[in-house]
DNA sequence: ACTATATTCACCACATTAGGGGATAGCCGT
DNA sequence: ACGGCTATCCCCTAATGTGGTGAATATAGT
């Protein structure tokens, strides 16, 4: 049985590149093109497609959006983003409203079918920089809600007053003074704690003392 | 120049099978090959590998504790999971501890050296039933902590652009490359920020942008 | 007693950032 | 058409941070 598919996207020649490639494989059967999503749902109510192709940038309703609708709809159909955008913000909202799958323009041609089979399969397609920022985001909000996970850098407790120091946003001179001592042995510490935390500039260590709160 | 890898799998004939498949393609060195993980970061830091396979149920030290440590020891190696479980609970895991990619051991040899490459193109194979899995889990912790709105200071998108690249540590020169624009209107972007954070200085920059959620 | 680590301090050379100017061009709204 | 905002670029000087090397104390552990 072939894979019913249906397209929302706001650029005609788009529309018609992927209708012209989903029809030379027996597979794929097109049953709508939409170039907005404003009656996405009674779109998808009549042509009653297994898979959906979304675009995110459209005019009046944002795909992302979409998105959310269908799948409260119809929690059946899988949905296949594809977009020119990779901002984390995006994908992330994307794959939230409940997306199965976030594949690139940029390579869609020879991995689009492929893509659309692996949705039917239980997979979830999705281009190589987006996997990895999927990785990324999954990495963030599993560190966040970990609490305890304050990876001990076997920081010294006065590095960890420099630390500490820095990221209220004094300088090497203000630690010096505050800590009393020079400002030549604030310097060693925070060589130290490059070391340690394998960074090489102050926000970087500002950015991992946060975000892993070290401090 | 061809890429480094580590193996490390208690199981002697998949190492063999892999070190044998890996042979084939000249694009790959295998720089080390390990039965378990209890001396992984001398194995790492003496092979100097680009990629580490990494096995999860391994005598001694566990792979996804072992994927933990290298991470923190060795930031730039790419690692790759691959074993033959699928659980929630070790996916997620393996991801969090900084997993670049994870593939299952049922379909290896088609697909590992592909996954390897990808790696190193900043791409995160994964099996398709894992990628629709990692993708659910983030959609359920995306539920959970909803981001809130978090004060706005008015910063235009260049401005927020330029701070995101601060937050994650790059210099002035590098957001000008990234960004395609001189290094004198990454300061002048700078400025304002400095202006609309009330602040004078990157990491108090970088903290404020953290801790309010700016980026 | 010997070793390891933490803490302290110093010097040099170089790179980067901060703070003060000013300038051009495009876009938007009234 | 004007002012306001964004984004782009440039100059100069002073301040601050980075990297490498070295070394003196003290304190704790084996």
């Amino acid at each position: 049985m072939s894979i019913r598919v249906a397209i929302f996207d706001d650029n005609k020649n788009i529309r018609n590149s992927v209708i012209m490639l989903l029809n030379t494989d027996p597979d794929f059967e097109v049953v709508g093109t939409f170039s907005d999503a404003k009656h996405c749902v009674d779109n998808v109510f009549t042509s009653r497609p297994d898979v959906v192709l979304m675009d995110i940038e459209m005019p009046g309703i944002n795909g992302i959006e979409a998105v959310r609708i269908l799948t409260r709809e119809f929690p059946h159909v899988q949905i296949l983003i594809q977009t020119v955008f990779e901002d984390d913000e995006r994908v992330f909202d994307s794959i939230c409203a409940g997306a199965a799958g976030y594949i690139l323009k940029n390579q869609l041609n020879s991995s689009l079918t492929d893509a659309i089979k692996e949705l039917k399969t239980g997979g979830s397609p999705m281009s190589p920089s987006i996997a990895r920022k999927v990785l990324q985001l999954l990495q963030n909000s599993g560190e966040k809600s970990r609490r305890k996970p304050s990876e001990e850098y076997n920081l010294t407790p006065r590095e960890k007053e420099v630390l500490s120091a820095i990221v209220n946003g004094l300088s090497y001179k203000m630690i010096a003074y505050e800590l009393n001592i020079s400002y030549e042995t604030v310097r060693s510490h925070i060589k130290k704690i490059y070391e340690k935390l394998h960074v090489a500039s102050l926000t970087e260590v500002v950015a991992k003392a946060i975000n892993q709160n070290i401090v």
